[in-house]
RNA sequence: GCGGACGUGGUGGAAUAGGUAGACACAAGAGACUUAAAAUCUCUCGGAGGUUACUCCGUGCCGGUUCGAGUCCGGCCGUCCGCACCA
């Protein structure tokens, strides 16, 4: 027996898929498709562990399923567009687009070193005309049912680079390159209007029933739907004469009695107002803003007021006016950008009222406390009770007290309308999609100084990226092209420039999955294949994209239905999110990030190879460059080829887990490929290689072979229908097991129902693991004399009468403790069981004193009470 | 800060419906084969006690529900992820 060569092996095969077009998805509209998807990549240069892992899992699924008689869709493309190609542009001198498409005919040769069954012939990538011209036709067409709007929004601005920068280019407050402090500044930007659809978004995530419950959570939580009321409060001192109402939202509005004070957002209009001549009020604004522009910054950072001056009339309290104070921790996107604020049941709004001395009314008291001893110190009371100090709510639940006051102030007028009303919000914001950047979509839109807004007519379409640009100044090479801009207005022909934004990346992200149903059509999509394709049966990628990008592709989907590309709602009927590759960390003595490679054991201590001198192991994290932690796969497949990269990365770690990869564990992976090899190879010299019809009688040795062989069906195919793929694997080394035994006890099988029984055991294995080691199943498949390839086999057939047991193994408790077992043959009465288990010394025994009562679970398990 | 998850031997993990905790693997140790090594094959492997039978303890911590809890409930501790211009 020759060792196993994975080098001349993988590439034989994976030149044979290729050449006999095995994974070619047909366009045989009649059969039973399954789309299966991961999350295409960026093509940052090289693959990294995360890609083998997440493409590994895609195409088990698409080989099992293939094997299952499924017509399967596994495509690959390209996320093409964003920052990095442009930062590359400005450090190596190189044009985004060169740099881009090198990194992906790298990437996809890495890829398909990996034996990935995908049809290859569907690739698509972002940058490519062919794409995003279609997104341009999809964003007029959204434009024209009014799912697009333009409104103004912040962005960082940094004013030495005259450049905007991405949140993760500001660092501590300052720009990444120029390291200045960073503005925000406003611009006028363009929105997809994803709140038309919050209400749906969230309503329909309980039709996803194959999406992991951590991901509908979270989405449900990003909308975020609340009822309350909202209302205006009449302005008492105003700024001006024009000001004669703030209006708040709130969720509480049974705590109305215990408001102390109103606060707003540091960009509300009537600070606008107030701002224009005082300093102070400027300066504070200026504090806010420079807290950072994220939610997580804003809500860390210490809570900060400043009393305008301002003063409004509380609705239901005669005589009483609240200060209007700017609050940083209350939003402008949110609500109305005000607030009232109940410090006794508001854990924010009371550390804001003790830090600057406002009033604490408690106005709902618990349950178990007497009125005069409910005192308010440091924490609100958040919890349910009666409502008490309000007036004509006294004595009310807090549910009540809530519709007493919608129907209230919804009775009070002002100026003839309503003071206020119930209303619906959503945390949910419209998703801004103007990039200032060269290296994306180009939004089909002309800026006319006439005619204001114009669509750029469908046969200037695409609005294609000039090539020429100049990446040597800062700032958005669009805008500073000499030409490209410059256009005639497509209405009245006079002097007008293009929009100059690009889109977000997100935008593209958001439907190539439906073009990868017909990625060559001269459409967005090709009407015939979506309808058959979508929606994707199983998509398969990180949980860090949970809520932007499977909500995007919520939304465009919708949007495509609406304007008639698509008959669906929802793009994925099936959901997996897979945990990330980690690593241990190495530093050197002084404190610099080492790579693996350059770390060895000396004995038991971690040295550096070259230096020889200490380094210290650091936790483990998930990969990255910064740390250094990484492992290439591409010299992971050329020492032990791609079937061992593929089976570490599924081993061991449930998917949906963070897996560390450990050279030991590779190791491992590699031997126990040869050792199916071996035992393939062995298992041929025990039926001498024999090929036999299938007998009429079976022995009980040939018997006892096919449950090992129809259990083992049973056990992997579960676990794959169900992505349980390190438990798959498990099954397969189980199954390794018994083979080397029966192996190991007959040096040659002469009964001819045993010839049979191994034999069908030998076929079976190959095509169990062959989801997982592709290669090399092909190569066993040819050594145990199949034809064809295993890649097209259907997948084998469990026959249940094989598997059948007729006794069962019944634990036996006393007290809930296991005194013994027993087996007894399958459904025998509890008084059988009893009684034999009564017959075990160690139970008997045990039982010390009158039994009170014993709970049978048929075949399973007896547990005596004593 | 808000939201979401996770926590089981030396290690990765298994336990599908509340019913034998530790499948399978890594590491470690012992043995067989070999002139030797590698490779391969076989066995042991949560802790404590006991010659064996077996007993007690044990799934982050504290408490609860139950005949029975890794699994369910409440509270805590720890770790990780997301937070709208990274993709």
């Amino acid at each position: 027996m020759e060792r196993y060569n994975h080098r001349e092996v993988e590439e034989k095969w994976q030149n044979k898929w290729d050449s006999e077009k095995v994974f070619l998805a047909s366009e045989d509209y009649s059969k039973q498709k399954y789309y299966v998807l991961e999350m295409f990549p960026y093509p940052s240069g090289k693959i990294h562990m995360g890609h083998v892992r997440n493409y590994t899992m895609g195409d088990v699924v698409a080989r099992y399923k293939r094997a299952r008689g499924f017509n399967v869709l596994h495509p690959m493309g390209w996320d093409a567009f964003g920052m990095p190609a442009e930062n590359a542009a400005m450090q190596n001198n190189i044009h985004p687009a060169k740099w881009t498409y090198q990194n992906i005919s790298n990437m996809r040769e890495q890829l398909k070193l990996l034996g990935l069954s995908i049809d290859w012939s569907r690739e698509i990538a972002t940058c490519d005309p062919e794409y995003y011209q279609h997104e341009q036709r999809l964003f007029l067409d959204f434009y024209r049912k009014g799912l697009v709007g333009r409104k103004k929004s912040k962005v960082n601005w940094d004013p030495v680079d005259n450049t905007v920068l991405a949140n993760e280019q500001v660092i501590d407050g300052k720009g990444w390159r120029s390291g200045a402090e960073v503005e925000t500044k406003e611009l006028t930007q363009w929105f997809f209007n994803i709140t038309n659809y919050a209400n749906d978004l969230l309503s329909k995530l309980d039709k996803l029933s194959k999406w992991p419950e951590k991901v509908k959570t979270m989405q449900n939580n990003w909308i975020g739907k609340s009822t309350g009321l909202q209302f205006k409060f009449e302005i008492v001192i105003a700024p001006d004469d024009d000001c004669k109402t703030i209006e708040v939202f709130t969720t509480r509005p049974d705590t109305l009695f215990g408001a102390s004070f109103v606060a707003v957002a540091a960009d509300h209009p009537i600070v606008k107002k107030l701002e224009k001549n005082n300093r102070e009020i400027n300066s504070f604004i200026k504090e806010c803003r420079s807290k950072g522009t994220t939610l997580a910054e804003i809500e860390k950072a210490e809570k900060i007021g400043f009393n305008t001056g301002v003063k409004v009339k509380h609705p239901f309290i005669k005589d009483k006016n609240l200060d209007v104070y700017i609050a940083n921790f209350v939003l402008m996107e949110y609500g109305t950008g005000a607030i009232f604020g109940c410090p006794a049941h508001d854990q924010r709004d009371l550390d804001f009222a003790r830090k600057y001395d406002l009033d604490v009314i408690p106005v709902v008291l618990p349950e178990d406390i007497e009125k005069g001893k409910f005192i308010i110190e440091n924490e609100a009371y958040t919890g349910n009770g009666t409502i008490f100090n309000s007036d004509f709510l006294d004595g009310k639940t807090i549910e009540e007290a809530k519709d007493t006051i919608v129907e209230r102030i919804s009775k009070n007028l002002i100026d003839g309308s309503p003071q206020g009303q119930k209303k619906i919000t959503y945390r949910l914001r419209d998703w801004g999609v103007s990039r200032q950047r060269y290296w994306g979509c180009p939004i089909p839109i002309i800026h006319c100084g006439d005619c204001g807004v114009q669509e750029v007519p469908d046969d200037d379409l695409p609005v294609r990226l000039p090539d020429d640009v100049d990446f040597s100044v800062p700032g958005n090479p669009l805008e500073k092209h000499p030409t490209w801009k410059k256009v005639k207005c497509p209405n009245c022909q006079k002097d007008a420039v293009r929009e100059t934004d690009t889109f977000d990346t997100f935008v593209d992200s958001s439907w190539y999955f439906a073009r990868f149903c017909s990625p060559k059509a001269n459409q967005p999509v090709n009407r015939e294949s979506v309808d058959y394709w979508l929606p994707v049966d199983q998509y398969i990628g990180g949980v860090e994209h949970a809520i932007l990008h499977l909500l995007y592709s919520r939304f465009f989907t919708r949007a495509m239905k609406e304007t008639d590309h698509l008959s669906l709602d929802e793009p994925f009927s099936g959901l997996f999110t897979q945990g990330m590759v980690t690593h241990e960390t190495y530093k050197d003595s002084s404190g610099n990030w080492l790579f693996p490679e350059e770390v060895m054991l000396d004995g038991s201590n971690p040295v550096h190879i070259k230096t020889g001198d200490a380094v210290t192991i650091g936790p483990i994290e998930s990969m990255s460059k910064s740390k250094k932690n990484i492992i290439d796969p591409q010299s992971i497949v050329e020492t032990f080829g791609a079937d061992t990269a593929r089976w570490f990365i599924l081993s061991d770690t449930p998917p949906e887990r963070d897996i560390q990869w450990t050279d030991k564990g590779a190791e491992a992976s590699s031997r126990f490929i040869q050792r199916i090899w071996k035992i393939v190879n062995d298992g041929m010299s025990i039926i001498s290689g024999n090929t036999i019809d299938e007998p009429k009688e079976f022995t009980e040795n040939s018997l006892n072979i096919r449950k090992i062989t129809h259990k083992a069906i049973k056990d992997i195919t579960d676990a794959l229908e169900n992505l349980r793929f390190n438990r798959a694997i498990a099954h397969i080394y189980e199954l390794s097991n018994e083979m080397q035994s029966i192996i190991n006890k007959n040096k040659k099988l002469n009964d001819i129902s045993e010839l049979y029984a191994f034999r069908e055991l030998l076929e079976t294995y190959c095509q169990l693991f062959a989801p997982m080691a592709p290669h090399l199943a092909e190569e066993c498949w040819k050594i145990i004399g199949c034809n064809g390839i295993i890649s097209q086999r259907e997948w084998p057939q469990l026959i249940e009468k094989y598997i059948q047991e007729d006794t069962v193994l019944i634990v036996v408790q006393v007290n809930g403790k296991k005194r013994g077992e027993i087996e007894v043959a399958k459904g025998l009465s509890k008084n059988e069981v009893e009684a034999a288990a009564m017959k075990i010394d160690n139970v008997s025994k045990s039982i010390n004193s009158k039994i009170r009562k014993i709970i049978y679970v048929p075949n399973r398990i007896l547990n005596v009470v004593i």
